[in-house]
Order: structure tokens, then sequence, then C-alpha cells
DNA sequence: AATCGTACTACGACAGTCGTACTATGTCTG
DNA sequence: CAGACATAGTACGACTGTCGTAGTACGATT
């Protein structure tokens, strides 16, 4: 079984979240079980390195936080949610881009 | 421009000197200029990861040193060349599976 | 009553990369 | 002939994203 090193991912988990975070805001257990979704289980994001990344995003202006209600009809428990800001919808771009122009290099190191 | 970042490559710098090592043995300055090369001038390894990451590989047996001359005329000044191991041949071989995972699962989370 | 899922926080270790600096020799150029 | 440039490294400490471990708290399920 192959796995995904911490090392080829490092730098990717930020653009993992921001990716969720583009359609709506959200929070980091959902964020958790999108990443797990969408990655077909390839991938599951450690929790630590999922809170570290929204304490950095957000002292870069990437991401907002912001509390509300676990239950839409309010009863008292609260949950920090996370939005995207437009300097993160910029970072985001360019990270797609670098990983355009990364994947291409490292491909021709790549023999199969 | 849009630039590599260390956070990328990490990790795949070793698999790229292996790659330039399974054809025969090279030293630091050569593979360097071989990666520049390769990679269209995209990428340019620095000094001092190419040679701590000689270091690593040794120690984990994944590359042999040796040294020969510079000149084949052997005027005495000598260069300290790397082999690749049969260890070294397998963990390119693993490296290039997890790329190829890597690569999967983040594309999924990018848009262009 | 105990386990599981949810929703976090704290803290220190790890390791690959990078910045800076230094050494040394040979060759090319003005 | 002096200075720049290419070659071929070594030394050392800082940085930072990730990870391991641990702990808190509450509600729902069994």
């Amino acid at each position: 079984m192959v796995e995904i090193s911490s090392d080829v991912i490092r730098g990717y988990n930020d653009t993992m979240i921001l990716f969720i975070l583009l359609r709506e805001p959200s929070y980091g257990y959902e964020i958790s079980k999108q990443i797990r979704t969408i990655s077909d289980e390839k991938y599951l994001i450690k929790e630590t390195t999922l809170y570290s990344a929204f304490t950095r995003m957000e002292k870069n202006g990437y991401i907002e936080s912001f509390t509300a209600d676990q239950d839409p009809n309010g009863n008292g428990k609260k949950r920090t949610y996370y939005r995207i800001t437009d300097a993160g919808r910029e970072y985001y771009r360019e990270k797609c881009e670098e990983w355009a122009l990364t994947q291409d290099v490292i491909q021709r190191f790549i023999s199969r």
C-alpha cells in the first residue's frame, strides 16, 4: 500500500482547505470529512495539521473565522467556521498555477 | 512568474537525484546541471539541498560514494561520485508509485 | 455505564530545505 | 596580469509545515 508522504503534500493541505472553502464557509470537522471523501478515502488530513493550517492561514489573511450555532435551532453550542477571503482566492489561484508547473517538472523525473 | 516552492518539491529532490543516477554514477555539480537541463531551466536545486541529500541518502543506503579523478588523465584532482544501490532503485520505484497517487489526489483539489 | 462521534486546543519533536558564508583551483577575458 | 566566472564542494544554524501525544467537553447510542 502506497501512502502519501507528508513531504509531498506539504503546502498543499492549505490548497485543499481553500478548495473546500471556495464553495461555502465550513469548519474543521466538516472540512476533514470532505477531504477524505473527495480524495476517495486516499487521504486523511491529521487534526493537528488541519487546525494549525487554520491558524496560519487566518494570520496570513487567506481565511476569516466566525462562530455560529451548531444547531440551526440554536441551543447554545457553537462552532468555529472559516470563510475564504479575496486574498485567499488569489493565493489559491497561485497555488494552482504552481501545481501545474511542479507536476510538469517532477513528471520528467518519474519512470513507470 | 510562478516558482516551485520548496514545500512541494520536498522529498522529491531525492527522486530527481536518483533518476539521474539510474543511468550512471555522477557527482554534485553534474547532477545539478542535469536537473536544470531536464526541467527546462524551470528548477534549480540549491547546493545545500543537494549535498545534504547525498549525506542523507548515503546514510539510508540508497547511494554509495567513491572518489575518482576529475580528469581521465589523472592529474590528482578528485571528485566525489555517487552510484545508486539496489535499495536506492527500490526506493525510487516506491517514490514513483507514491507520486502517481499524490498527483491523483491533489489534482482533485485544483481548478483551472 | 461505557463507548463513539463531534469539535476542538496545547505543546514539543522532526526533518527537509534554505540562507549565508567560506575554501580552493582552473580558465577565460579585458 | 588582475579580476571574474565556473567548478566542486563543506559548515552551520534557522525556518516551518507536519506529526505524535495528550487532554477537554458534550451529546447520542448501546
